[in-house]
DNA sequence: AGTCCACAGGAAGGGCAGGCGA
DNA sequence: TCGCCTGCCCTTCCTGTGGACT
């Protein structure tokens, strides 16, 4: 289109934009502050626990070596962004002209044992030539390339390994194992490392030797309760929101529907950055107490979808054979589940699994909230898994249903109801 | 106390894919 | 490129289990 036709278009039909635009917005400063990866610069009620780490890390201000930490505590409990907290005001300190490198690494993105070595050897190493590629190397290359890069900073190296729990359940504590008497090969440099985790009994899994050199120091941090998640987010709505954006309940709603999970700040940042943009979007200025209820729906069927989207085939086809018996019979049993879902195999003409299989693609349904799954003994009814779908069973077929890999089952519905017990 | 049911869940091993190193 | 190794997914086989029933 020329510009005259442009110009011209512009004269007869508004801009799609404009009606989003010309409404103003809620959001007096950047929504992103409402974000996990917003750093504020004060953390409501974790100073004790800030004081704590401060207490630790500051020996590496004076030379010496800082104990190694672990800290715990489930998720939204602020962890993550007290070590970032702490990692922030160690570079501000350079009043001894000690340095301290942080190096930050996420065990959920990288994964593996190499992979988190690998990381974290391409933070210090700015040629891209010379950096540790993805694949190909040896075990034994990377950690040398990773010593003889750590011994050439000649300061005090604290690695933050977040979500370490996950990586030690996948990979072990090899990695964990070689960190920590990496300290024996090192003429110039120190390294610390401060290790995150959700899960206070992963440390049973690792090597005695390996849990004694991790755990000189421990930090739990407790669970926030209401008050004080209303306290975060209104320092953070101060930051973020005119005035007048939000009804008085709103926080408190946020606040109180966060604590009943288990104290999760996260949680409560999102419901509330989730419930203003559905006020921002139907051109409102005002954030009301059913915005947040809207947003925990919401958010909750988006956790839904984004786990049904990932789950591997053969689960999908034992979810949907769950919601199809669930459409009968609220509680049922493996033995129930198994018939359903063996039928709606032959019916699309899928290769079923073993029922030993499917008892535990049925006990990973319930780690990940799916189902709620316990063993009853019904005396010579036998003994079984009682399970009950967890999720909203018509959302969940629709979303099932939608799935390309299920597509077949679409045609096959109809008759399979016929065929059901 | 012994029997029975309907599984739960551990152990061992097969098949396959992908990474590693010569 | 090719053989070896490792991890993952799955099956087969097996023993164990809790509680109603005899």
């Amino acid at each position: 289109m020329n510009e005259h036709g442009a110009v011209h278009e512009s004269l007869i039909r508004p801009n799609v934009f404009e009606k989003y635009i010309s409404a103003g917005s809620l959001f007096k400063s950047d929504r992103e502050m409402l974000r996990p990866s917003y750093l504020p610069k004060s953390l409501p009620h974790r100073e004790k626990e800030i004081d704590q780490m401060a207490a630790i890390i500051s020996t590496g201000l004076r030379g010496d070596r800082p104990s190694n930490v672990l800290v715990f505590g489930k998720t939204g409990t602020g962890k993550t962004a007290t070590v970032k907290f702490i990692a922030n005001e160690a570079s501000r300190a350079h009043s001894t002209g000690r340095h301290m490198e942080f190096v930050y690494v996420n065990c959920c993105e990288a994964d593996t044992n190499y992979s988190v070595v690998q990381f974290i050897v391409n933070k210090f190493i700015d040629d891209p030539e010379e950096r540790a590629p993805y694949n190909g190397w040896s075990m034994e290359r990377v950690y040398s390339l990773f010593r003889e890069k750590v011994d050439a900073l000649k300061r005090l190296v604290v690695v933050v390994l977040d979500e370490l729990d996950r990586l030690v359940y996948k990979a072990g504590d090899d990695l964990l194992y070689n960190l920590s008497r990496i300290n024996d090969d090192l003429k110039h440099s120190k390294l610390s490392i401060i290790g995150i985790a959700n899960d206070l009994k992963f440390t049973d899994f690792l090597d005695a030797r390996v849990k004694s050199r991790l755990g000189e120091e421990r930090i739990v941090f407790s669970p926030y309760d209401a008050a004080e998640l209303r306290d975060i987010l209104n320092a953070r709505a101060e930051l973020v929101f005119h005035a007048e954006s939000l009804v008085p309940d709103v926080i408190p709603l946020c606040s109180a529907l966060a604590a009943q999970e288990h104290g999760d700040a996260r949680r409560a940042l999102e419901l509330l950055r989730v419930a203003a943009e559905s006020a921002e979007r139907e051109g409102r200025k005002t954030v009301l107490s059913d915005d947040v209820y809207r947003a925990k729906n919401k958010i909750e069927l988006d956790t839904v979808t984004e786990t049904l989207r990932t789950l591997p085939y053969q689960s999908k086809l034992l979810v949907l054979s769950i919601v199809m018996y669930a459409e009968k019979r609220k509680i049922m049993t493996t033995g129930d589940i198994y018939a359903t879902y063996h039928s709606l195999c032959i019916s699309i003409g899928v290769q079923a699994l073993t029922q030993r299989r499917i008892g535990d693609l049925i006990s990973e349904l319930d780690m990940l909230g799916l189902v709620r799954a316990r063993v009853r003994s019904f005396g010579r009814g036998g003994r079984t898994k009682e399970i009950e779908l967890a999720v909203p069973a018509a959302e969940t077929r629709d979303l099932l249903v939608e799935d390309e890999l299920l597509s077949s089952y679409k045609n096959t519905r109809a008759k399979l109801q016929t065929t059901l017990i």
